[in-house]
DNA sequence: CAAAACATGTAAGCGGTTACATGATTTT
DNA sequence: AAAATCATGTAACCGCTTACATGTTTTG
């Protein structure tokens, strides 16, 4: 139940409404976690009644106020004590391999368009990273005076730059193979 | 919904009982793909019921009955159909990117052994891949004779290699990451 | 004027995990 | 003698997704 902590990380990172939030699991922190705000929602209200969080409910003029959440003691312990845990590393669900494999049992080439789709999407996301990482770790302010914290996010933004540069290198070789099964056998 | 298509999959490649394919779940296709015992046991009781898959009872002495499943008529078309479909490219679930920020708020060098747990697994993962790449996919049968099956099992594989050598190469960045900032700045 | 953004929620259902349960056979 | 393998299941729970619901304000 990670979504707890991906929740205490971002509060702490700063303070918001779960609306905030729902728009954050859409960047950033989304780029390796997601969410949608009716679960967000949920979660928020759970946490706070667990003592984790604090809302402050500011009013607002013909919209349903905003409750605004953020971490008290008890929810930054919860934090330091999952850090301290171990977790096993993730085991992946890769649906696209799942089709890959399928594809022997069916034409090879009807899966270019889907893999040729998924490639573009990569890409698009390596170009937002790169984008973000221009912006928030390059320049003027950048080499002296990081901090730990932007440290740490840089380190997890290279991640996924370096996670969707593989995956585009990978989707080329598939497509690479889609073909190659497309010309030389027609159907299995 | 891929665990029904996973198993599709794993069916068409061979037939097999729960048991079995629990194996394979721990290896093979589960390599991108999870699942435990229980959950198989329930879906295949599903898809049988559904006209998917077929079952042959083999009887064993002083062992509960082995049941053979094996992919029929609509099973093939349900496969091929979500061949056909498209789906979204998966979003990430990544624990450790969470826990990575997180760390800002605590000492980060307490994640140095999370971390290193990781590598070795990974490290570990890849030996085993590469193993397997090796058995299977090299030497005297390997070069003219692959058949369509055999390429995309191979092209898969390679996904798998390709991430964990960028994954072990990004858990080092890390590892150098938080070591800086456990000597720089003791304590948030 | 329509669409997107702002802001929060309820309800149903499914996929998946964890714990519990049984019992013989083979391996260490 | 104990542990691992073979072989299949039930039950409870939880996290998450999808669909539905409401209503204003800002932007194109």
């Amino acid at each position: 139940m990670a979504l707890e902590h991906a929740i205490l990380v971002s509060l702490l990172e700063k303070p918001g409404s779960g609306y905030e939030l729902a728009r954050r699991f859409e960047r950033s922190i989304g780029y390796f976690w997601t969410a949608t705000h009716q679960q967000i929602y949920r979660v928020l209200r759970r946490m706070e009644s667990d003592g984790l969080l604090a809302v402050r409910e500011l009013p607002q003029q013909s919209r349903p106020d905003k409750k605004e959440y953020s971490v008290v003691g008890p929810g930054r312990a919860a934090l330091s004590r999952w850090l301290h845990e171990s977790i096993q590393p993730e085991s992946m669900r890769h649906d696209l391999a799942v089709k890959i494999r399928g594809a022997a049992f069916d034409d090879p080439s009807v899966l270019v368009r889907e893999v040729e789709r998924h490639r573009q999407v990569h890409s698009e996301r390596l170009a937002h990273y790169l984008a973000g990482e221009q912006r928030d770790f390059t320049g003027p302010a950048a080499p002296p005076s990081l901090d730990a914290a932007q440290e740490l996010q840089h380190v997890v933004l290279r991640g996924g730059i370096a996670y969707e540069r593989m995956t585009i290198a990978w989707l080329d070789d598939v497509l690479d193979t889609l073909r190659r099964l497309g010309t030389a056998e027609p159907h299995a």
